[in-house]
RNA sequence: GGCAGCGUAGCUCAGCGGUAGAGCAGGGGAAUCAUAAUCCCUUGGUCGGGGGUUCAAAUCCCUCCGCUGCUACCA
């Protein structure tokens, strides 16, 4: 609650077009997390997300169904909206393309590049495919017997000559590489930065942003002919939704602006060059990152409509569990990096990580407390050596965790916060507690003293990712939502002796296969 | 084709000039507080092939083999 320090992140908009699956629910997983983090860290979270509703497919879609394009997405986005319900997302804002909001700031936009000369008219001719919405060169096309050209994608395509507005991104090409040398962070993760680089080195040109041969879209302004092209539409999302173009002081935009952009692999160029260029050249600051993530196989395999392997965001919470499919997905796979979907890993992850390692220390010392310590917080004598070095590396988390989550290295925090729990277990078996209860009790009360504090640090640490479990345990240590902020973590924070605590009960359960047949 | 990256234990990967590592899986043992969970010990690799530099190479160089990504206007 500071209001000092700020924190901006958007995932993509999603294509309405699309129904929503792992991937999506992925990226916008990490942004989650991230917010959650950040929010608990004392920053002031600003979470977007959203749904691009405009182009040529929807268009077609839409005829398709019989329906007008804005009753078509104002059903299909709510696919969208709905995903947020299911994976438990915070997102503080959710903006489609298709509300007035946008498109008035998507075309105070285009007159701002208009005035500065960034933008022209032109002609642009070439072999188009509709299926794809997407031009070809000729060198890419192979000719049918039939003389007919076809797009490597087996689209057949035609030849359209159309007026088109320009972005002189040719003339940006030295002023982006000047700022990704001076912003070496931008780009993430390096491969992906060299990537970019590669690309904007090898030429730009300029870039066709309006479109003539379909309706859907933002129009561009004093030319009804033309509708913007659907990324500089798109893309702008992330600025109108903090009111652009009103900038006052104290206002969405002045406060968050520049954003970190969470994007799919797939769409990095759109988001590191095109974008960066559109708000230079409107004399706007560009993005603080853009991090590209990776993909996930399915048991090994592409996700494909063909495959029939695509899998739905529901379908893994109701199989597994939302916060254990959240914690898989962020623990399994360096996060940047492809990575494979498995029923055996997740088992795995849920029955080793979660339900052994983590769930089983949460019930072992709350238990042990319930039965022996009068159902409260136990009081502590003198610490050992062993007590100080344990809730020394509980104490010590919140630094080394944030180093990770501030490179978006979310395999890298969960590794560490497990670390610790590693360490409790065997701080359990080194000290016995159970043999304790005999011989000392003052001892006893002492070492799970010690545990029930290093599990407060390791359940307040781990809500980014598994905020309803980390509930659940922060709630067992009757700690209220007033004392689960990171700035409660350390000795300043502690639980106090005494205090009557409920019950124990599980959080994480043993994964079981259905036995059926 | 060009550019970039990768190939290390059964599996997933870390190490990137100084006597081969982690997690999981496999084997043995201890303990019994706990969701039969935990803890300890342990089997296992000529670090893709070949050549070179060096006192010393997964680690640097060359080459070959295999795999992946990028090579502009589909989100």
């Amino acid at each position: 609650m500071s209001g000092e320090k700020t924190f901006y992140i958007t995932t993509p908009i999603y294509y309405v077009n699309d129904v929503p699956h792992i991937g999506h629910a992925y990226t916008t997983l990490a942004c989650d997390a991230l917010a959650r983090f950040k929010r608990l860290d004392g920053f002031d979270v600003r979470f977007l997300t959203g749904t691009d509703e405009h182009g040529q497919k929807v268009e077609k879609s839409a005829q398709a169904a019989g329906v007008a394009p804005q009753a078509f997405t104002d059903k299909v986005s709510q696919n969208f909206r709905d995903l947020v319900g299911v994976m438990n997302y915070t997102n503080d804002d959710f903006i489609r393309t298709t509300e007035d909001r946008h498109k008035a700031g998507v075309q105070h936009l285009w007159t701002k590049l208009v005035e500065a000369g960034e933008i022209y008219l032109g002609g642009y001719q070439g072999w188009y495919s509709v299926r794809d919405e997407a031009f070809y060169g000729e060198d890419e096309l192979t000719t049918t017997p039939g003389g007919k050209k076809i797009a490597p994608t087996g689209a057949e395509c035609e030849w359209v000559e159309e007026p088109s507005y320009f972005f002189r991104l040719s003339a940006w090409q030295d002023r982006l590489l000047a700022f990704y040398e001076a912003n070496p962070d931008f780009i993430m993760p390096p491969g992906k930065r060299n990537e970019v680089i590669a690309f904007v080195k090898s030429g730009l040109k300029d870039l066709s942003v309006s479109r003539t041969t379909f309706k859907w879209g933002v129009p561009v302004p004093g030319d009804d002919a033309h509708i913007m092209y659907v990324w500089l539409d798109a893309l702008a999302n992330y600025i109108t939704a903090l009111g652009y173009p009103e900038m006052e002081e104290g206002g969405l935009y002045k406060r968050y602006w520049p954003a970190l952009h969470m994007v799919g692999k797939d769409i990095l160029r759109f988001h590191a060059v095109y974008w960066p260029a559109f708000l230079m050249a409107a004399g706007l600051e560009p993005p603080r990152r853009v991090f590209a993530h990776g993909w996930w196989t399915i048991e090994g395999q592409k996700m494909s409509k063909s495959l029939g392997n695509v899998i739905a965001p529901e379908t893994l919470v109701n199989t597994y569990g939302l916060d254990q499919t959240r914690y898989f997905l962020l623990r399994e796979v360096p996060f940047g990096n492809d990575g494979d979907f498995s029923h055996k890993q997740m088992v795995a992850r849920i029955n080793s990580n979660l339900a052994n390692d983590y769930g089983n220390l949460v019930q072992r010392v709350l238990s042990m407390i319930g039965k022996n310590c009068g159902g409260a917080v136990p009081t502590p004598g003198a610490f050992i050596e062993a007590d100080d070095k344990l809730l020394g590396a509980a104490y010590g988390l919140l630094d080394a965790v944030r180093v990770e989550m501030d490179v978006q290295a979310f395999h890298r925090a969960l590794e560490i916060i497990w670390n610790v729990v590693g360490d409790a277990n065997r701080y359990v078996d080194e000290q016995a507690p159970w043999a304790l209860k005999k011989t000392d009790p003052a001892r006893m009360a002492t070492v799970l003293y010690v545990l029930a504090e290093t599990i407060r640090h390791l359940a307040i640490l781990t809500q980014p990712f598994m905020p309803a479990a980390s509930a659940a345990i922060l709630a067992q240590l009757a700690l209220g939502e007033d004392r689960r902020g990171f700035g409660t973590l350390g000795a300043g924070g502690a639980l106090v002796a005494g205090t009557p605590l409920p019950s124990p009960q599980g959080v994480f359960p043993r994964y079981v296969e259905p036995t059926e047949g």
